[in-house]
RNA sequence: GGGCCGGUAGAUCAGCUGGAAGAUCGCUUGCUUUGCAAGCAAGAGGCCGCGAGUUCAAAUCUCGCCCGGUCCA
């Protein structure tokens, strides 16, 4: 560890209060302790778990007291407490879902753009981390979803809140005065944390051999040139320090119960259900149960387990701990308790991460947020099946909804019916899945009887079916199979070589001068007066077309973002009119890309393209009457996933756990025309972050989160309110029609809405009248006739082709007799030729049923339909001629090619008019075929 | 966002080194049987997802699109 960061942590609090530094007799980090003949750091896996069985605090706590025993304490210490933020993280782009509670302040408010909501601030956060799947219900400790609890200071050089000294100072209160935990058994041990772009130096609290909290005081950002080194980076300090501290709110509880696992502690209505439901015959309650499930998890706390390999280690080394205590117990009779058990606590944990999941609005998909969800409820449908629950997965999810929202988050009941919708869909969808994985299982034992890895691997990457599953199929049908161990990271590796694509960033590389945003002031004007700030030097020998960026001091060129594509015009000075083909924004800096040339200091005319400008507005505010029709018609968790503008049609991606069907795409459409006919004046306004988002909750951030301190909310009374930068019409009836195109599925819950407003929705009406009528006039009938007439027209179609076919089975009934009576014979063969104009398939029927009927036979069929066809056929008892070779050398006649079987093959080529010869070279290579034999 | 797989009869799938569109179940009719289950026989049912390209010839090869599945971040 940097010295210079080690003396960071070398605080007086620790000094007064009796601390002494020490260093661990087993890994060697420095640490801080009250009890000066403590050897190890007090972390694992120096240490193991000491409060199995024998809670750190005289009162156990359940998961609601706790929390509020820590909110309070830090709101009785001049702390803000603020409601707990999604599980989705919606304002982010890098992460899907909040990991920490400082992912809820990233990126704009611990990068000093934007002030915090409160300072200092606490919050317990709901946090949902994916990485540690496979140990779930299997360490004891881990936990897809839990809640970190949280103190932060912001820290600017003009606003000094807290540092290093008051955190700890507060945390040892916390533990001490507040839980009175033993000053004693916490350790505080030093560390360095970084990710994200930042580092600090840390401390992790740590009591009873379980690191309850990590206190980071994060102080550093990525610098090549940085003075400071923390986990192989080079780091620099920033102007902005923050306190980020981290309090496992079910690692608390869990100590303070003392139960054998973290599970135990957290939902025990929910075990104790699943249990129940499971029949596994025993409550891992009692007592002898308790004991061999609570050595488990002290083991497993010392060790990483990541493979099947892992637990098998795991096992033995208990069933030797056991023995150490008097129980006598092999591996098998142990793996027959823990395994069970195991899934119980899994499945107890998942189904609580669903609940907040499903209840935070994600929708399941095969995709980005939704596919973590997905994942989380197909291995929950597993676990339920191994344990042969037989309730479904709903009622597990909304027990935990139930208790959630009974108490602490009220806001997760609204979500009750869509999450069975939910539910009862991805069930389906996965039995679905298995069945056809288990048709596919079996098609393959069939061919190969062999499973490979290769194969196995292929069965889970491709088509979703778990490798346990194949091997119980193909066991069933006599095939052996054997599931590596390091399955998962086989799996992983196929996916080693995909790269990742990074968008470039352009380096403008001169100091940016702000520019006025008149569009935000005179959203309605077309021109406007301006000086150029600045404006690109031209290259030498530069053309007078030559493109330049030009900065000016106010402008009413509106720039492309948040999916609404730049205005065009035209900037006019003295000596010249310029063509303004882009336009960026840059910080708070508008640059216009213009089509000649701008010297700085010059006064200049601007003027917008209106009609572009007005067909981009129309088609921003009907995006946003669309989806407030949208989220009337389909459900509170519509929510936008994307959108981009054009000039004649827009595209409006939104979540949707089923494909919108056409009845409620017309109610959408209509219901949109509705609120444009209503006339509803469309409201800007600036307002502070903090106040816009108590208002308007997390609604806002449709289509993401936008920097600064001040949001542009545009709101559409009682149909959609968004956080929103882009231009838009006066009221929703300036919007004229709006006609949706379609819909398509971008991914699995996520829809596409095409549509068109105001004069493009017209012209688009009048196209499709175009196809419309094209239609009708070929088929000469009026419009509401057309698709009765196409039914009619296609089955007519078919019947006819039907007809012909029969037809010509007949024909050649009668051209057999004809054939077969001009037949030239040679060597006890006969060799039928003739001339007729059908299409290639029907010969090669008639030439099959000729030669199959009769013996000593070679047929040869010509014909001049599209461009010379030719096809020979032969009976099987005239081996000697090869059919595929006298089709070749005739269709080489008409300079085309051919080939086939010995007993049938077809041929042709453009030159029809050789057609006669090229049948008469048939004829002649299958004499000479004839005579060599 | 990326990788992989698939779309053929009502269903499940074969055919895909280019050369006559198939199997099983289901359906219809007939026979057998006291009835059912079943058995036997005959038959109906296919723009081989859509569009282009290569070719004498495409379900099959190439490209684009549409639809579905699946894994990963």
């Amino acid at each position: 560890m940097d010295p210079k960061l080690e003396k960071q942590l070398n605080l007086e609090f620790f000094r007064e209060n009796g601390f002494t530094r020490k260093t661990c007799a087993s890994c060697g980090a420095n640490f801080w302790t009250l009890d000066p003949s403590q050897e190890n750091c007090g972390d694992q896996p120096c240490v193991e778990y000491s409060f199995i069985g024998n809670p750190l605090t005289k009162k156990p706590f359940e998961v609601h007291g706790m929390r509020e025993r820590f909110l309070n304490f830090f709101e009785n210490h001049g702390h803000t407490r603020l409601k707990r933020y999604p599980v989705v993280a919606r304002w982010r782009s890098d992460i899907y879902l909040t990991i920490a509670s400082i992912a809820d302040f990233q990126p704009h408010i611990t990068s000093g753009d934007v002030p915090p909501p409160a300072n200092p601030l606490t919050i317990s956060q709901p946090c949902i981390r994916l990485n540690d799947l496979s140990n779930v219900g299997k360490s004891g400790r881990h936990l897809t979803t839990f809640e970190m609890m949280a103190h932060h200071a912001f820290n600017r050089p003009d606003d000094q809140v807290y540092w290093a000294e008051e955190t700890v100072g507060y945390c040892n209160n916390f533990l001490q005065k507040a839980l009175s935990i033993p000053g004693e058994s916490i350790s505080y041990k030093e560390q360095v944390w970084a990710g994200g772009g930042n580092a600090g130096p840390c401390l992790e609290v740590l009591v009873g051999g379980l690191e309850l909290a990590t206190l980071v005081f994060m102080n550093m950002k990525t610098d090549p040139n940085g003075q400071f080194e923390a986990k192989g980076d080079r780091y620099s300090e920033m102007d902005l320090r923050i306190v980020d501290t981290g309090y496992g709110l079910e690692r608390f509880v869990w100590a303070s119960q003392g139960t054998p696992t973290v599970y135990d502690a957290v939902f025990p209505e929910m075990i104790g259900r699943i249990t129940a439901e499971s029949g596994i015959g025993f409550d891992p309650k009692e007592e002898y149960y308790a004991k061999i499930i609570g050595e488990t998890a002290t083991l497993a706390g010392l060790m990483d387990i990541e493979s099947a390999k892992d637990i098998t280690t795991l096992r033995k080394g208990v069933v030797k701990r056991l023995a150490g205590k008097g129980v006598k117990m092999d591996l098998d009779e142990l793996t027959r308790i823990m395994a069970p058990i195991e899934n119980v606590y899994a499945l107890a944990d998942h189904s609580r991460c669903l609940a907040f999941m499903l209840g935070d609005g994600i929708i399941p998909s095969n995709a980005k947020a939704g596919y973590l969800a997905r994942l989380v409820i197909r291995r929950s449908i597993r676990l339920m099946d191994q344990l042969g629950i037989k309730s479904g997965l709903d009622e597990l999810i909304l027990d935990h909804l139930h208790s959630l929202g009974r108490g602490d988050f009220p806001e997760l009941m609204e979500s009750q019916d869509r999450i069975r919708d939910i539910i009862e869909i991805e069930t389906g969808r996965y039995s679905e899945t298995l069945s056809k994985g288990e048709r596919l299982i079996e098609r393959t034992v069939k061919k190969s009887e062999e499973i490979t890895n290769e194969r196995l691997i292929d069965f889970y990457d491709t088509h979703g079916i778990p490798p346990d599953m194949v091997s119980t199929v193909a066991q069933r049908l006599g095939a052996r199979v054997a599931v590596p161990d390091n399955f998962e990271s086989m799996v992983a590796e196929r996916h080693m070589g995909e790269k990742k694509t990074e968008v470039a960033k352009t380096d403008y590389g001169f100091d940016l001068p702000n520019t006025r945003l008149l569009y935000y002031e005179q959203p309605h004007s077309r021109e406007f007066d301006a000086v150029v700030l600045w404006a690109e030097a031209f290259k030498e020998g530069g053309s007078e077309e030559h493109n330049a960026r030009v900065v000016l001091d106010q402008t009413l060129f509106y720039p492309e973002g948040g999916g609404q594509p730049c205005d065009f015009g035209v900037i006019t000075t003295p000596q010249h009119s310029l063509k303004v083909s882009d336009v960026q924004k840059v910080g708070n800096t508008i640059i216009h890309t213009v089509e000649g040339r701008i010297k700085t200091g010059e006064m200049v005319h601007g003027q917008i393209d209106w009609d572009r400008r007005q067909a981009l507005m129309r088609h921003h505010t009907a995006t946003h009457i669309v989806n407030g029709a949208a989220q009337e018609v389909l459900g509170r968790h519509i929510w936008q996933a994307g959108s981009q503008l054009g000039v004649n049609s827009a595209r409006f991606d939104i979540s949707h756990y089923k494909r919108i069907t056409p009845e409620e795409l017309q109610e959408i459409e209509m219901r949109a025309n509705e609120i444009a006919l209503e006339g509803i004046p469309v409201e800007k306004n600036w307002l502070e972050r903090g106040d816009a988002e108590k208002k308007y909750s997390f609604r806002l951030y449709q289509g993401g989160v936008p920097p600064g301190t001040q949001l542009r909310v545009v709101r559409i009374p009682g149909v959609d309110t968004e956080a929103c930068a882009g231009m838009h019409c006066k009221s929703t009836s300036d919007v004229g029609s709006i006609r949706i195109l379609r819909t398509e599925r971008i991914q699995d819950g996520v829809e596409r809405l095409e549509f068109a407003a105001g004069l493009a929705a017209i012209e688009l009406t009048q196209q499709q009248d175009n196809y419309v009528r094209g239609a009708c006039d070929t088929l000469s009938v009026t419009p509401e006739n057309l698709p009765k007439s196409v039914e009619r027209f296609f089955e007519e179609w078919k019947s006819l082709r039907k007809e012909i076919e029969d037809l010509r089975a007949a024909e050649g009934g009668h051209m057999t007799k004809n054939l077969l009576e001009s037949a030239e014979k040679v060597k006890g063969v006969r060799i039928a030729a003739g001339i007729m104009d059908w299409e290639m398939p029907d010969m090669v029927r008639l030439a099959a049923t000729l030669t199959k009927e009769q013996p000593k036979l070679v047929v040869i069929l010509g014909s001049g339909r599209d461009g010379g066809k030719i096809v020979v056929g032969r009976s099987g008892d005239v081996p000697a001629v090869h059919a595929g070779e006298a089709v070749r050398a005739a269709s080489r006649v008409m300079g085309g090619g051919g080939g086939g079987r010995p007993d049938m093959a077809q041929g042709g080529g453009p030159e029809v008019e050789k057609l006669g010869e090229a049948v008469a070279t048939a004829k002649l290579a299958v004499f000479s075929m004839l005579e060599t034999a």
